[in-house]
DNA sequence: AGTCTTTGTGCATTCGTATGCAATCTGGTG
DNA sequence: CACCAGATTGCATACGAATGCACAAAGACT
């Protein structure tokens, strides 16, 4: 099994043709059936495999997408990026990953570096791009999809679940539950999935003629929403139901509820969260929430990068309906199901 | 801004010196104050960043990781992949990011990949390695670490917790809380991890003259797991305790025996997991687990590569401790804290 | 049979950086 | 002031594959 460094050149030689001629049958351009015959044969024989950096360098073209994320401490993440990664290596393409933490700078950094790599797309999940960096991926003629975030650049290409819709679905079950004193715990509002949930849970709301008691910013963290869980509901006027910006925050809400609290959920209390991981199906949680479909957000993510690569298409904003999942965390009203 | 491909050439003529003066002083060779002063403002002004890529085919090194990783559900692995990502990022590497499920034949595929990117170094988490895949790494001369798997193959790094020193502690826990009827759902059996965890498990118990009444292998699938527990534990003659083999796993059980079989944990059985996942302390569960120090574990994978990589170091076995973590899944023996 | 296409092939060059070698320069020394 | 060691520098080439160009071969057609 001959291991080292074998060239095009080696393969021509055995084939006995020339380099170029090798080169033409493994990048598919045209060569006679013959030809591709006798390179075939012996790029097996010598172990021949294509050296992608070298190719890179010609092509401009490396095969490689960078992917972006922040953290993987919401199981939505590790889901989306296990999808994504599968998605481009079905196509051929490999990832390159990059953990960036919430630092903004890092960001700068990092698509820096990715573009030092000649990345032919880029991918961020949850991850806010400066207009700045923007204009460089533009001008590089990097695409950019964002996924699970918007900022309604028209130079990006966006994957959102219905934000909007989906916390009006939360308003509308929780108003046919018969709640009226509703709180919420928003996910961060710095980001769009965070604004996008509130309005249109505020909206939904309103349309009943109601508005919730309470909102405060969890910021997507499991601390900050348990401690504004004690706030919300220590004392005895308390709410009687919360809806939680995201599935993560939900579970430490429904803790601190029953475990410090002592409340009942949904007896005393119903909660509604925002994600449906896998997580939220498990008995002890047994959330309602707004399911966001990430098989299907992140297929549509690797398409939408794929067709921007190959050159057809302009940015798109890919908006997917996110159904409400109906578990026992929350009243039911009469009717649903 | 100038942005389009800015060479080293084009550096050179700015501060007009030779090319390979530029690249002296971007690969730290040796270069007068002088011209590096010259090189670095002529850069600096142009935006000039070397081509990596240009770079890694002279040198032959990439300063790429190529990361390999079966799944990402288990919540251990995003966040060791976490880790690890910036542990090699801080080492001025990139992470090239492998999925391959469970199917063996991807590995194969996945590792040749890695090679026609000349990676400097492999990691695979969870994932085995044939022996032709560990010859051709070594043939390349590409060091792999293995992280949380064993092979006891004497070419490769391994980095593990002390799986069997964790087995014989929970085995010692169980005994002084006074089980003696104890059941075993095992890690998979196909994995070290899986495996030592059991034999540590069966010593601790013989020490104190007891066998498990029952050892299955869950597969290190949750579904697997509940039908287990339905099976153990679904009888009056029911074991008192369960040991089983990660977390994840553990909760399923624990969710099966609450609110299927109607048991009470631990009033009824007492339930000790394997990994302590951040979602072992969460109160709905609470689980007495064995600590997997992650991150001690990630860095330790880190800084045996990368010394392989610089050339020293012979592949080594690192076995990192993990205590017992008592929380209230199990009944807490006397003593103990 | 002769000319025009079409298809396939090889030659030479290119991508951007690193590096061996030889030439030049620097400063120190006798 | 001449000379030498050591430090810098530029030149040319290499890494491995892709591609424009010119040319050769094969087929199409009158």
């Amino acid at each position: 099994m001959p291991e080292d460094k074998i060239t095009s050149l080696d393969v021509a030689r055995r084939a006995g043709v020339s380099q170029s001629a090798v080169s033409r049958v493994f990048s598919g351009a045209s060569a006679s059936a013959a030809t591709a015959e006798k390179v075939r044969r012996a790029a097996e024989e010598l172990g021949y495999r294509p050296n992608p950096l070298a190719r890179a360098m010609i092509t401009g073209k490396s095969r490689i997408i960078g992917l972006v994320v922040a953290y993987l401490d919401n199981q939505f993440y590790p889901l989306a990026l296990e999808r994504l990664s599968k998605g481009f290596q079905e196509q051929g393409y490999h990832v390159l990953l990059f953990l960036i933490g919430n630092d903004p700078d890092r960001v700068e950094t990092v698509v820096q570096e990715m573009m030092d790599y000649h990345v032919d797309g880029i991918v961020t999940a949850s991850v806010a791009l400066s207009n700045a960096v923007v204009a460089r991926c533009e001008g590089a003629g990097i695409p950019v999809v964002m996924f699970n975030r918007g900022q309604d650049d028209p130079r990006l290409t966006e994957v959102t679940s219905d934000n909007l819709a989906g916390g009006r679905a939360v308003a509308q079950f929780l108003v046919a539950g018969g709640h009226r004193r509703i709180a919420h715990i928003a996910g961060w509002q710095g980001s769009s999935t965070g604004r996008d949930r509130t309005q249109g849970f505020v909206q939904g709301l309103a349309a009943a003629g109601l508005a919730p008691v309470v909102i405060e910013d969890g910021l997507y963290s499991q601390e900050t929403a348990a401690a504004l869980t004690r706030q919300i509901f220590g004392s005895p006027d308390r709410p009687d139901a919360v809806f939680v910006g995201n599935d993560h925050m939900a579970f430490a809400v429904m803790d601190t509820l029953r475990f410090e609290l002592g409340l009942s959920v949904p007896g005393d209390v119903s909660v509604v969260g925002y994600d449906d991981v896998p997580i939220a199906a498990w008995p002890a949680y047994d959330l309602t929430t707004i399911r966001q479909p990430v098989n299907r957000m992140a297929d549509a993510t690797v398409e939408a990068l794929m067709a921007r690569i190959e050159g057809d298409g302009a940015p798109r904003h890919i908006r997917i309906p996110g159904p409400l999942k109906i578990r026992g965390s929350a009243r039911k009203p009469k009717g649903f199901t």
